[in-house]
DNA sequence: TCGCACGTTCAGTATTGACTAAACGTTCTT
DNA sequence: AAGAACGTTTAGTCAATACTGAACGTGCGA
């Protein structure tokens, strides 16, 4: 059983994945990985979380995939037991990075598409090309900056 | 009349918003404000985008008080006049780093949560909390810089 | 003072999508 | 070989929510 703190950060966990675009049931499998002193198989997440075990399944398989979980196998237990990746953080926020990426294309595309002549337009999108572009690379160097301290 | 580049340009703006966890309507709005040369009444983005003025007037107002776009008034004419607003993208960039104060704050949390003994659960929370403490502090300090240099 | 133009709001609708229960396939165990 | 234990898949349900149409309030203009 979970104490009520715990309990608290994995549904805080939940809130958040959410307004990340997530979802809510994700986030509390996430927090509750995050906060669990070892693997965790399904039946014990679904037990814990209050949800079927297929949800927890498809979840635990995207949370996988995405490369914030990875199964291990426990001696003598043929059954998948799951756990965060060391760097699942950094991995997450790269998928964060991509999005920035998507907006500088986004801008360049703009350009082409309200032609050369100057335009109030044009400057919008010239500044949105610039920001983003501005944007990814530092974070990026951020990301390996960290990776030089802590990786 | 939009140009098929233009609506494409709209089209993939309110997909990529989408992604971003806001609605595509709002992307598309949002997107039809960034190429428009100048700015855009309800009526006109209703017609544009194929959508209600119900919607457009929700999702418009929304869009302001984010800080994306503003209203404004053009002389001899009652409606409300929509554009960008210049600095959009930074402004949209700052929601995004509460994120990650979000997710320093939720690490702490968690801290508490576990107790003081040594456990990979203690470890992963001090990893995530390290992290977002860094995130947040550098990402701050590169809206500075970009503010320097284009603000 | 009426009528019109405009923006907002609200109830209703439709769509999306996450979750559940049950069936299924597979792999161990006895 | 039969049965149990697991994980996955799928059809179906349910809730959330964005959008629509219509009514409403407001202020301008004739």
């Amino acid at each position: 059983m979970l104490n009520p703190d715990t309990l608290q950060f994995v549904e805080r966990m939940g809130l958040a994945m959410e307004r990340l675009g997530l979802t809510r049931t994700f986030g509390r499998l996430f927090g509750l990985l995050l906060i669990a002193d070892r693997p965790l198989s399904l039946d014990e997440i679904a037990e814990q979380l209050h949800v079927s075990k297929a949800s927890v399944s498809t979840n635990a398989r995207s949370c996988e995939q995405i490369g914030l979980a990875r199964r291990v196998g426990l001696r003598g237990d043929r059954r998948d037991f799951y756990e965060i990746v060391p760097g699942a953080f950094e991995r997450m926020t790269r998928r964060r990075v991509q999005s920035i990426h998507e907006m500088a294309g986004l801008a360049a595309e703009g350009l082409v598409a309200v032609g050369d002549d100057e335009s109030p337009a044009r400057d919008r999108l010239t500044e949105m090309l610039d920001f983003y572009l501005f944007m990814g690379e530092q974070v990026e160097e951020l990301l390996e900056r960290w990776r030089e301290v802590k990786g």
